[in-house]
DNA sequence: ATAGGGTTAG
């Protein structure tokens, strides 16, 4: 363009601006639209040129100019709508781009081809899948219906409106397919959780011999993720590598999130450190991933690493931090976390805001949450949840239930896991009708339970004493077609445990061997701990011995069921092998063993274990642990030594313990203080029914079977019938009761003593023996 | 036309 004199026609500038459409040039393109201002009304007032420049601001991405121009349009055609259409859409405009099409049509131009795919696609974005029928009715009328780019875009269409079917069917139909169809349908598969479906189509699509693209790998990544497939995604990593595919940030992250997903957390670090130019997705990705598996300090370390690279935080990496703080319960952090989020303007979005909330609901500041939750003006489902999740969990159920109720008040309707909550909040207070009420009444709302709505009532029923219930509810749960997860199980034999229902038991055991889930860890200890506490010692092992890399539950589940049935050798011996496994005890293997030795009458073993456990293994004893030396000490007649440590421990002293001394005195005659120890056992809680039976129990002690239906009768007139936590004999016409699984007490022996003298049988009741 | 990250319930 040296000289103006040249002879340019309009045809000329027009290539050029479809120069600059090509290569995005914005300024060349300015500048060709300079001169052509400057060539006056001849070339400004093309009709070609005008829309040429409308195309090209729109592919640049210009709105407000592409707007003006095309507004200036005299006559509108089929390119120009599109470029503007298009332009909407890619803005994310998509109304706009639908009421292009509406205004197009009625100035008597017809979407083709290249209209069609960027109108299907802001159907797809509103999920507006009665407009999106409409354009496929239109496709099939005008014979668009072979356009590989109309048909992938219906497909993806229909997938992001959920219509599945509808997808596959284009799909079928499509005469021809290109790589983007297939990636079309896999992608729709995976963003509606169908998973194995979406890896199936990518196989298909090996087969067939069509060139992946990494569109197509991310997809199967993904899918390989959510269904925690190890070896389908490592085997797309392979084709990745194998193809060459260059290894951009989105596709590195994509094998980074599979790499996380599946917790293979070595290799997702490695994916992070070979991806060269990382974005604030890819940090987010290794971030999460830390957090989601416990390693806190890793993940912080990373958000230091951040700041030192001078990279910000965005709202992502804050609510991965504020996660992080509410599962370790770390205000600190979690403020921290809270003031960023303040300073940056990030509180103002509701995932960070609904994290903010959860955080101080995790670390008890129950109010700060409902402070920040009152200040969030554009609450969501999950907002709401999470409150509600909050009051639940701490069986406030009252307000639980008002903020239930509120959320519908303000146009917020419930989900599964809001129902969920307002049933936990009810069963966690021990409102057991309140919580099964709920559980119908959602169902006749049409709300489906899920496997954690009946999780939640088998685990409710079973830790509120319903054992029964709750089996009879894990029946009703597979009928309804749920397949019970490890959780489920784990509810049901804890139920099984308390009941001390070996039958019940049992059954469980064989549905989990059925199902291949013996190898599960919690699910294995669970079962030992069933057995042991049903006393069958012999098959808690064999389950015990069945498990490969054993961790310290499954040794405590064992240890306290050798240590119930007075099997207290067994016990320590199990205890000395975990020592040499490298294992560390923890106060509940202590409880267990000091609970065993005093069960066993091993006074010096006791007592040793008891020394060692605070100088060595600097646990800060409990009240059991006290608890069972009180009691070993009163078993070996040293009244006065156990009178001493209970004088001198950081504890008031609780019925179990005061029951010991009880008995001690009792046995020793010491009536007096017997008496003023019964005393105080009443006025500690004169309507706990134990402690009856423990008065009553140091009476039998003592021999004095008059003084123990005395005290049964009391019991009687106060209406105490039900006295969980104990075991009764009956002796001819008498019943009596004692403390069972009694950390204090093991009159076992001596009942069975007697009552082999009597040639009669011990008759434990089931649904007491285990509190 | 297709692609990557964060918040809720056991």
């Amino acid at each position: 363009m040296e000289s103006e004199d040249l002879q340019i026609g309009p045809e000329i500038f027009g290539e050029l601006l479809q120069g600059c459409v090509y290569e995005r040039a914005i300024h060349t393109g300015q500048q060709i639209h300079a001169r052509i201002l400057k060539n006056g009304d001849f070339f400004a007032r093309n009709e070609y040129i005008d829309t040429k420049l409308v195309i090209f601001y729109a592919k640049c991405d210009v709105l407000d100019v592409a707007n003006r121009l095309f507004f200036r349009l005299r006559v509108k055609n089929v390119f120009s709508w599109a470029a503007v259409i298009g332009l909407n859409c890619r803005m994310g405009f998509n109304e706009e781009a639908l009421i292009g099409l509406v205004e197009m049509q009625q100035m008597g131009v017809f979407p083709d081809n290249f209209v069609l795919p960027n109108v299907l696609k802001a159907c797809g974005a509103l999920a507006l899948v009665g407009v999106g029928r409409a354009v496929h009715g239109y496709t099939l009328k005008v014979g668009f219906d072979g356009c590989v780019f109309v048909g992938s875009s219906l497909i993806d269409m229909y997938g992001k409106c959920g219509f599945l079917d509808d997808a596959r069917k284009v799909f079928d139909g499509m005469i021809e397919r290109n790589v983007v169809a297939w990636n079309s349908m896999i992608v729709s598969y995976v963003q509606n959780g169908i998973n194995e479906e979406a890896i199936k189509v990518f196989h298909e699509m090996r087969s067939e011999g069509i060139e992946l693209t990494r569109v197509s790998l991310m997809s199967f990544l993904s899918a390989s993720a959510n269904l925690d497939a190890l070896e389908e995604g490592k085997q797309g990593h392979a084709i990745a590598i194998i193809g060459g595919l260059e290894l951009d940030n989105i596709f590195g992250s994509s094998i980074l999130n599979f790499y996380s997903k599946v917790g293979l957390i070595e290799d997702a670090e490695l994916a992070f450190s070979i991806i060269v130019e990382k974005d604030i997705v890819t940090w987010n990705l290794l971030i999460s991933s830390y957090v989601r598996h416990g390693l806190v300090e890793k993940a912080l370390n990373m958000c230091h690493l951040m700041k030192s690279k001078n990279l910000r935080f965005d709202c992502v990496t804050l609510a991965s931090i504020l996660a992080a703080a509410a599962d370790t319960s770390n205000l600190k952090l979690g403020k921290e976390g809270h003031c960023y989020c303040i300073r940056n303007n990030l509180e103002s979005d509701v995932a960070v805001a609904s994290s903010i909330v959860d955080m101080y609901a995790k670390c008890e500041r129950i109010d700060d949450a409902k402070g920040v939750f009152n200040s969030i003006t554009n609450r969501d489902i999950v907002t709401w949840n999470i409150l509600l999740a909050a009051y639940a969990d701490f069986g406030l159920s009252g307000e639980a239930l008002r903020i239930f109720y509120q959320m519908q008040l303000e146009g917020v309707s419930p989900n599964v896991i809001s129902w969920n909550s307002v049933i936990l909040g009810f069963l966690r207070n021990g409102q057991l009708n309140e919580a099964k009420d709920m559980f119908s009444q959602m169902q006749s709302l049409g709300v489906q339970p899920n496997v954690i709505t009946w999780t939640t009532l088998i685990a409710g029923l079973a830790q509120n004493g319903h054992g029964n219930e709750a089996i009879l509810v894990f029946q009703n749960m597979q009928e309804a077609g749920i397949k019970p997860t490890a959780a489920s199980i784990t509810c049901a034999l804890s139920a099984c445990k308390d009941m001390a229902s070996l039958r019940n038991g049992r059954a469980f055991h064989g549905y989990v061997t059925r199902h291949d889930l013996c190898l599960l860890t919690p699910i294995a200890t669970s079962l030992v701990d069933m057995y042991g506490k049903c006393g069958n010692t012999h098959q808690a092992k064999r389950v015990f011995d069945m498990v490969l890399s054993k961790e310290l539950p499954l040794y405590n589940a064992m240890i306290s069921g050798y240590a119930l049935d007075g099997q207290a050798g067994e016990a320590l011996a199990l205890y000395k092998h975990l020592q040499k496994e490298g294992i560390d005890p923890d106060n509940i293997t202590f409880t267990n063993l000091l609970y065993g030795c005093n069960h066993a009458g091993l006074i010096n073993e006791g007592l040793e274990l008891f020394c060692s456990m605070i100088s060595k293994h600097r646990v800060n004893p409990s009240m059991e642990h006290y608890g069972c030396v009180v009691s070993l000490l009163c078993r070996c007649g040293n009244l006065d030594e156990a009178l001493r440590l209970v004088v001198k421990m950081p504890y008031d002293p609780d019925a179990h313990i005061i029951g010991s001394l009880l008995a001690a005195c009792r046995a020793h005659q010491e009536n007096e203080l017997a008496d003023y120890l019964s005393k105080h056992l009443l006025q500690l809680e004169p309507e706990n029914p134990g402690n009856y039976v423990a008065i009553s129990n140091a009476y039998a002690a003592a021999g004095s079977w008059n003084e123990v239906s005395k005290v049964r009768d009391l019991m009687k007139e106060k209406g105490l019938r039900k006295y969980p936590g104990c075991s009764w004999i009956q002796i001819g016409e008498e019943v009596h009761v004692f403390l069972a699984g009694d950390r204090s007490h093991s009159n076992t022996e001596e009942i069975y003593a007697i009552l082999a003298s009597l040639g009669m049988e011990m008759r434990f009741n089931a649904e007491i023996l285990h509190s």
